[in-house]
Formats: structure tokens, C-alpha cells, sequence
DNA sequence: GTAATATGCACAATCGATTGTGCAAAGGGG
DNA sequence: CCCCTTTGCACAATCGATTGTGCATATTAC
């Protein structure tokens, strides 16, 4: 047990070094004086008190008295995907901005892990969240917006109209994608598809599926393969769908994690790409006009995701009210390179 | 002003609902209800009562009066930065195991930012910081380590004994990647160097002088260029090398983003990786192994940088006293691809 | 049957700030 | 010179929990 020896001052110290009363001390330092009468030399003697003992004061009292923390939470997935990051760091900084802290949680996308961490944030009085669901579970997140806590969910929503949310516009993005492969001239078509149940990957089925449907083209089951956004779920689809089905000329992956398998699992079966394998994935990547195959990708603009999650929870938080518009999408972008060809 | 109207239920209503004095309630519901001679009785009816009416206790009010806010701060440079991001990820989730909560900020790789998130991170009586610093100004850090609040500086230290830090072991590791160089045959390297006042920094341009006197060969201060981790920097150094010091013909970045700026002015300048140069990048990534030329890499574990930094932090907290040893330091891998050929 | 102990709980102080109200002393008007 | 207003500040309650102590009633001992 750390009995923390941190004789931190506090402004019972600085009232009685300035002379006067706790209260006095506290209207001065907090820029009341005037309303509260206080003389401004005894303004300026606390003031120097204050300066002098440098007093810092409790945040823990003041936001024990005024119920206002000043603090947001946020929880995502896994706060070390470059993705989530980038959303953690739009949010960080337009928080600080405000005054606002960020207490950042890591769901580890479990469903469970993240009602106890939502639990847990709203015990320290967080005055706003925001979470990308993991997206099996929502309960606890429609019980909390009737608690009237500012919330918003970001890259992931779900289907509830009442909730504020955040997103790529996934369906578009994944039907421009698809029309890349088909304007290309590929008839077969792997999707490797993400964590099944979540928003953006039902919209991004929907997206190709549209697509197929625009060139009247069958919206094929059996050519779309994995379980999550991951390498390891990539690999695993790309390699199934690559042997059961060799008619398979493109595929499009569903994250750059899930290209990253796909990569993997070509090598190994010897398709090479672009030559013998066309490949678009979501999410550009810094590394990607490098790699042996430049890769095209269905870029979302993050930053902007982020930036607007924490606008529309500031907002919130601000006004005491949701804002007019419930659901905000953001444009998604078609980034070209080599890694598409025609069919062989 | 958004006078929130979170009802949120206190214990005094539980006590009331229960028909007991608050402080019977308390200590019914903290497991103190033998310490205190609470008839199992009395302590079910609390219990119960806390139940239906979902009473969830205010973490402030209990810091406030128990001096242990169970908070930790973390100060990165930019946490956007998937190794940052990494580090990020691993106090968090060994905080959490602990029942810490995380307070994330962005410093923005700026001094000043730094040392007034630090305060306001005090202010809010975190219990323990770690800090990637900046590094080119380091006084708040050490006034910090006297006020006893448990410190760990992570990635960057800087020279100062007593302070706790967790880094690379940035000078084998470049000495390690010189080496690869060197054998190879290469005998002009370009350095693209980062922030030259951060350790790491100065640490790894001293491994690649190492390399060079075992060699017998003379460090040439001509030969460094760069002044940031980021594309930019990599990208500029690379160009200014390459054009003002043709006979170089292999390059050692000192990041990835660094190699991302050099494979960008190695193709502007019409050569090719790695049979017109080589390249050695320190940091591994995912898509290493898919480049055009796939990148030889000299790989921080990132993950154990986190976990140490995170263990001993909560170990301090824990013990009340600093670690004995003050200084961890996290081995790095060599990992070899084709980017490493001899020179023509 | 009375004194001594055990049992069960309530009272009140405390953490450190904020804020409504009350009470002196100083100043002004007649 | 007295009354009334203004000025300048202190007192005390409050936020919601934790915790030392005190005071009843019940139990046991002799």
C-alpha cells in the first residue's frame, strides 16, 4: 500500500498563507472576484500565495462538487490497429483542446470486455463517450444512451437510428472497389470478407453485391470467405477460396490485414499479382504503393472518422442535446495502382 | 451548460432503501461487514438493495476520500504511430488487469505540450506516468521523479540515472543492421537519422559508428542525414544523399517511415532496391516482406517495450519504491530480406 | 439480580474544492 | 449625528464516499 507521501498543496494552505478564508481564496483564484466582491488586493495576495506554493488544485474535489470530470471515454477494439489509433488520436486532441482528458480503453473486440469497460467509465462520470461496438452485443449501449450520456459510435454502428453515429460509407466504397475488378474484366470474384456480424462488413456485402447486380451479375455465397479483419482470417479465406474455387481471377479484401493474407496465401499457391491474380483491398496503407504488386485500395479517411466523432460528442456534451442528424457518413476514396489487370 | 440530469443512484438512497446509516451500507457493500460487526442480516438487505436499485458507487467521491485514484497517465509523442499505438495498447490492457484506468494524451512531439499534459495529468492525481518525452527539454520529468509520483519513461530516456526507462537496445541494433551492410560489401552508407536529440537517435548513430571502426573504417559525418522519423524527413535525407553523395550505395534508415521516404526518393532518382541500393530499415512492419523489395529490418519488439513499461510501473505503485534496476533494455532482431545485396 | 462483555449499528469528521448567505465595517446622504 | 447602502469577506453546506468512535441493547458470568 503506497501511503503516497505527495503533500500536494491545496488551497486551504494557499488561503491561510494569503490571510484569508478558504472560500475567499477560491473565488479569486477562479476569476469571481469581482462578482463576489473581493477586494482586488486581496485578489492579487492570494493570487501570489498561490503562485508561490504553486498550487494545482484537486480536479477529484472539483469535479466531486461541480459534476463535471472533463473527462470523455473511448472504446475501441484494439487500440494498437493503426486504424483505431489514428480515430484514438483525432479524439486525444480535439479533447485536450476543450480541456477534456481521453480515458482510452482496449475492448480487445469482446463484447463483454466492452460493457465492463463502458460499466467502469461511466463509474468514473466520463461526460461522453465514444465507442466503435464490437457490434454482437449492443444492450449495453442502448441502455446507455437512455441514460442520457452523450455517446457516439464510430467506423462500426449499428442499426439503431436513435444512437449518433460515425462511418465510412462502406457500401459505396465496396461497390466502387468491385466495379474497378469488373470494368477490369474479371467475372469470378473472391470477397475476404471481416468480422461477419458487424455493420461495415454487412454494408460492404451489400456494396459488392450491388455492384454484381449493376452488371447483372449473381451474387455468388460461395465466393465470399473469413471471419474477421485480421492476417489470419485472410490467409485461411484466401487459401480456401483459392483452391475449392480456381476460377477465382481478383479478390477483394475487406481490410489491409486481410490483403496481407491474401498475399501470403497466393505466394503459396503460386498465383502472382497482378499477372495471375488481380487484388483490392479497404483501407489504403502507407506501404502499399511499394509493395511487389502496388496495391489499389478503397481508402477511408480516418482522420476525418475521428474528427468528426469527437466534434459530434463535444457538440453533445455542449449543448446537452443529440444533434439534428443522427448519422454521418464519410466519402470514402478510390486509390488506383497495379495490383488490378485484366483476366488473363 | 448542460446541467446533466444523470440521476445517478448514491448510497446514501441505498442505505435509505435499506433502512441502514450510510456507513453501514458502505461497509456492508466493501466486504467489511464482519470488521465492523454488521449482522449478515443487515448486510444482505444492503446488498440486495444496492442491487435493485443498480447503484454503482462515484469513483470520484471515493478517490477523493481514499487518496487512490487507481488512474495512470500515458504521454506519447503521437499516438497515431502504430508503435506508439502498440505501446499504448499494452498499458492499457495491463492496467486494466489491475483496475487502472489509462489517461492517454498526444504530445505532438512537442516539449511544451508535454510538460503541460504532465501537469494537468498531476492534477488529476494519476497514481503513475509513463512518458515517451520528447526529449530536447526534460526539466518538468525530473521535477516530477522528486515529487515522488512513480515514473517510467519509455522508448526515448534520456541520461538521467535515476530516472526509470525502458528502451531498445538501439545501439546493437544498429550496429547489428551496419554489419548486414558491411558484409554485403557496402562501404558508402547513407544514414537517414530521426530526431537527433532523442536517444534512440544518438544511441544508434554510436551503433553505426561502432560497426564502422570494427571495420576499420572512418564514420563521415557527411554521410548522416535527417532530422525528424517521419516520410518527410526520410524522403529529403534520401534525395540530398543520393544526389550530393552518388557513390553511396546502401542506405540505413532509422525508421520505417524514414524508408518509406527513401524507397520514394530512390525511385525518383531512378534507382532501384536492392540492385542499385540497398536498404535497411530499422522497425519491422506487416507489409515488410510484400515490398517490391522486400525490407530487411532490424525489429524492436514494441510489445515487451510496452509490458515492461507497464510492469514496472504499476510495480512501483505497487511497492511505493522505485525498481532497483533503472534501466531495461529490450533486445531487438535482425530480421534479413532481399533488400540487402551486394553493391554492383 | 447486577456487573461485565459482546453485538450491532449510527454519528460525525474527512478528502478538497465550490457557492449561497450572513454579518461586520466603511462610506454616503439627510 | 444617525440611518441606510455598499464593500469585503467569513461561515457553513455540499458533492459522495470512507472510517474512527461512541452508544445503545443483548448476552453472558458470577
Amino acid at each position: 500500500m503506497s501511503k503516497s507521501v505527495n503533500k500536494s498543496i491545496t488551497l486551504k494552505e494557499v488561503a491561510a498563507a494569503a490571510g484569508v478564508s478558504v472560500s475567499t481564496a477560491s473565488r479569486a483564484l477562479s476569476g469571481k472576484a469581482e462578482a463576489y466582491r473581493i477586494s482586488s488586493a486581496t485578489e492579487q495576495s492570494v493570487r501570489k500565495a498561490a503562485e508561490k506554493l504553486q498550487f494545482s488544485p484537486s480536479l477529484l474535489a472539483r469535479s466531486l462538487r461541480s459534476q463535471q470530470t472533463k473527462l470523455l471515454g473511448v472504446v475501441l477494439p484494439n487500440v494498437a490497429n493503426p486504424f483505431f489509433a489514428a480515430i484514438a488520436r483525432e479524439i486525444t486532441l480535439a479533447a485536450e483542446e476543450e480541456g477534456y482528458l481521453v480515458l482510452l480503453t482496449d475492448s480487445q473486440e469482446n463484447s463483454e470486455t466492452e460493457a465492463r469497460l463502458v460499466d467502469q467509465l461511466q463509474a468514473r462520470q466520463i461526460e461522453g463517450l465514444v465507442v466503435c461496438p464490437v457490434g454482437i452485443e449492443n444492450r449495453h449501449l442502448k441502455s446507455l444512451a437512455k441514460q442520457k450520456l452523450p455517446l457516439v459510435l464510430v467506423d462500426r454502428g449499428f442499426d439503431d437510428p436513435a444512437l449518433v453515429s460515425v462511418t465510412s460509407d462502406h457500401r459505396a466504397g465496396a461497390r466502387e472497389g468491385m466495379q474497378q475488378l469488373l470494368e477490369a474484366g474479371h467475372k469470378t470474384i473472391g470477397v475476404l470478407q471481416g468480422l461477419p456480424e458487424t455493420l461495415p462488413n454487412r454494408e460492404r456485402l451489400a456494396g459488392v453485391q450491388a455492384a454484381l447486380e449493376d452488371q447483372g451479375l449473381k451474387y455468388d455465397p460461395g465466393l465470399i470467405a473469413g471471419h474477421n479483419f485480421d492476417e489470419a482470417s485472410g490467409y485461411a479465406a484466401a487459401k480456401t477460396l483459392l483452391t475449392e474455387r480456381p476460377e477465382i481471377t481478383a479478390l477483394f479484401a475487406f481490410s489491409n490485414q486481410n490483403a496481407l493474407g491474401a498475399l501470403r496465401a497466393a505466394s503459396e499457391r503460386g498465383r502472382t499479382i497482378p499477372g495471375d491474380l488481380s487484388l483490392i483491398a479497404f483501407d489504403d496503407h502507407p506501404f502499399a504503393a511499394y509493395l511487389a504488386a502496388p496495391l489499389s485500395s478503397v481508402s477511408q479517411d480516418v482522420n476525418q472518422l475521428g474528427r468528426v466523432a469527437a466534434r459530434l460528442l463535444l457538440e453533445q456534451i455542449r449543448t446537452g442535446k443529440p444533434p439534428e442528424q443522427k448519422h454521418y457518413q464519410i466519402p470514402v476514396q478510390l486509390i488506383q495502382r497495379a495490383s488490378i489487370q485484366p483476366p488473363a
